[in-house]
DNA sequence: AAAGGTCTTTGACCGCGGTCAATGTTCTGT
DNA sequence: ACAGAACATTGACCGCGGTCAAAGACCTTT
């Protein structure tokens, strides 16, 4: 059940801003961190929210591409999928990240929940229209389309030149510092501790393996004392350098 | 030798169109293909052409980004490589595609010419402030950047998940469809001949894969009847549906 | 035409990582 | 607290594609 009930019936009465933007988790990050309070509420206008839970998809590769939006919380995976059945994570999807493609008809790939998750979503035709009205938010999509380019290639070197050592210890140091509020460190410079928010068979999706090789990666550095396994799906990093020095070199 | 110096000395003289934009074999193709003649002029003012020999780079990874612009003629290759040396190719930029990013300060991959290529380059500061003028200009931008990263992302689904028979298969027909008016067919929808414009080399930095196995997969491939290797860098392809067919299964 | 370079093909070998299978662990709901 | 499911680990095996090495084709240059 999503909250976009929750949106007041009238959201541009007046100077305050309005709810739920007011006390937006992002409102400093997302491309709506652009806008002006009122211009936010005129947005706020053609959106609304919506909670998912774990597992739930927003977009199906290859429907039409009819919302985008801010991610508020919680992981969202991108997924490409050949025609049979082969699946390959393409990217990932952090709070203040924007989902979805304007000027795009049909969606390329596959968008779900790898967490609970809330997204603040707009249809993507009016979306269109006000960035035109908004030159300031397109030129930050612009800049973060370029970034994300800029990574998806990075990772194009990763799938295909790593070897699967180099891919997790790489993986475990991204999500390491991804982590950063929630981890958790018992001495400044210590060993890092933190919960991976994909199962090991969504890392294998991400990094192009299988699970029993991640697995048996993990279980590698673990023995190394690289990296130590609480249980659940916690990571500790024991010894950083070692982590990033297997990273780099097969 | 370039030939930036051919530019007018006096560009935006009267109401003609400067050379050499005027000739501009991308005119109706590239970024200024959303600018009037006017508007084109005084973008060529800060711009200047470039002849590019084979083997020539543009800009090098990890140097700043000084310059951005649209490929002419020729064929251009992004690469990606890492500190031990390994290499893999993360874009083909062919005439009317853009090159290099404004908003970022340093270049994250090498770009180097594949064939003799001309370039209509502008400093990085100025274009950025033309993007600031040209609206229409910087929403196409937005939407190659756009389709760029989605095509990105397919190609990690392709060099995570498909065997060499399948990257080369699909190689041939992405290079068979990019040939376009070069190629030649004596029949038609017969047999399909063009040049590709890479060597066994490249193509394996393309395809995430070594010269060795590109070349069993080719050689394979035409033992199958399925392609022939007239000599050179020339292809023929004698049975595209059986090439399809091997591009989307193992 | 000969010489030298680069690019390509082919062969022999082997190791990384995928596959199949069984067991162990953690999470979920009642 | 228990049962069942989902997730993770470990082992045995093997094939794809990488590595090393040599020979052949093609393209310059003089």
């Amino acid at each position: 059940m999503g909250v976009g009930n929750c949106r007041p019936l009238f959201y541009n009465v007046g100077m305050e801003l309005a709810e739920p933007c007011a006390h937006c988790a992002v409102r400093d990050r997302a491309l709506c961190s652009t806008l002006s309070d009122d211009e936010l509420a005129q947005l706020n206008a053609i959106g609304h929210r919506r909670e998912m839970e774990r597992g739930e998809t927003l977009l199906w590769a290859g429907d039409d591409s009819v919302v985008c939006g801010n991610l508020i919380s919680g992981v969202l995976k991108l997924v490409a999928a050949s025609a049979d059945g082969r699946e390959q994570i393409v990217g990932l999807v952090y709070p203040g990240d924007f989902v979805g493609q304007p000027y795009v008809e049909k969606a390329e790939f596959t968008v779900t929940a790898l967490t609970e998750a809330e997204v603040c979503l707009f249809p993507r035709a009016p979306f269109e229209r006000a960035l035109d009205d908004h030159h300031a938010m397109e030129r930050l999509l612009l800049q973060r389309t370029l970034q994300a380019l800029n990574t998806a290639r990075g990772r194009m070197l990763s799938l295909a030149r790593s070897s699967a050592q180099e891919k997790v210890a790489g993986f475990l140091l991204d999500m390491a510092e991804r982590a950063g509020t929630s981890a958790c460190r018992a001495v400044p410079d210590g060993p890092l501790t933190f919960d991976l928010p994909l199962t090991r068979g969504q890392i294998a999706d991400v990094l192009g393996l299988t699970i029993e090789t991640v697995s048996r990666q993990m279980t590698r550095l673990k023995v190394a004392g690289v990296i130590a396994l609480p249980g659940g799906r916690a990571v500790t990093i024991c010894d950083r350098d070692a982590l990033q020095a297997r990273a780099e070199a097969a």
